[in-house]
DNA sequence: ATGCCTGCGGTTCGCAGA
């Protein structure tokens, strides 16, 4: 079974990768973030006519995530346990979404994530970002008792290690490698669980995010900042993770390229 | 030190992203 990841950046500005990404890639579930639109303009019909199934969770203008499955989608949820506002009466923000999807071994649960940016790292977006990583950790903890198979993918916004940018010196005073950023994603991966592509390579220049600015694609300055972290009944079953570098030098591309794991499933 | 580039909303510039 191959489960993809893939911050789309609009889907509606990225339809057409889209699709030759399905025809291409033939994942069995995609999960993608910042769609950029709301529930309704989905692209639900030519989504189903590549042959999957959708589950979404959509927001005006900003985040948005969505699930794509061969195989039907039961058991979703539309975000995490707990207040989702930026404060006390701060409006949800659409970003996690899951589902179960029952296969002729089992069952997989898949999230689909898009971890909030957290920059400026003065502002209140900032410990924003470190309260949802700990719902995000509190709901883990939950779905790892049910010793399932589950694969939590997503943009992270987190650069774990300084391996995986090609400038860690240029992100020093950055939300998305602020020692407290890094450490609450250690927290969260130490619950039990794999980053399938820390599995499959140890090296260096591993990026999934290259800015649009400043010639960053050029220059090969990228971040790995996508990340799929699998439970221990999906990392026995883990047989490869492919960054799927390639999109971002299409025409009109997404800043993120998709990611992928090939489970025995 | 700052903008670089892109998408969105809503009108053409401000905000957000990372």
């Amino acid at each position: 079974m191959r489960i993809a990841t893939w911050n789309i950046n609009s889907v509606k500005q990225r339809l057409g990768h889209l699709t030759a990404f399905l025809s291409e890639q033939a994942p069995d579930v995609l999960c993608l973030q910042e769609i950029k639109c709301v529930d309704e303009a989905f692209p639900v019909a030519e989504v189903e006519a590549a042959g999957y199934n959708v589950a979404v969770h959509g927001q005006k203008t900003f985040n948005g995530v969505a699930i794509l499955s061969r195989l039907p989608l039961e058991d979703v949820r539309r975000g995490l346990p707990g207040r989702d506002g930026l404060d006390e009466d701060g409006p949800d923000q659409a970003r996690y979404l899951e589902a179960t999807i029952s296969t002729a071994t089992g069952v997989v649960r898949v999230a689909s994530i898009y971890l909030p940016n957290g920059n400026p790292p003065d502002t209140a977006k900032y410990p924003y970002k470190l309260r949802w990583m700990d719902r995000l950790s509190a709901h883990a903890r939950e779905l790892l008792a049910l010793e399932e198979p589950l694969v939590l993918a997503g943009d992270y916004n987190v650069i774990p290690e300084p391996r995986d940018a090609a400038r860690p010196e240029a992100w020093v005073h950055d939300a998305l490698f602020l020692p407290q950023t890094r450490s609450a994603f250690r927290s969260l991966v130490d619950l039990g669980l794999t980053d399938a592509l820390r599995a499959c390579s140890d090296e260096s220049g591993l990026y999934t995010f290259w800015d649009y600015q400043a010639g960053a694609w050029q220059k090969n300055n990228g971040i790995r900042i996508d990340h799929l972290l699998l439970s221990p009944q999906a990392a026995d079953r883990l047989e490869t993770t492919v960054i799927h570098k390639a999109m971002r030098a299409l025409e009109k591309p997404s800043d993120h390229v998709p990611v992928s794991v090939d489970l025995k499933l």
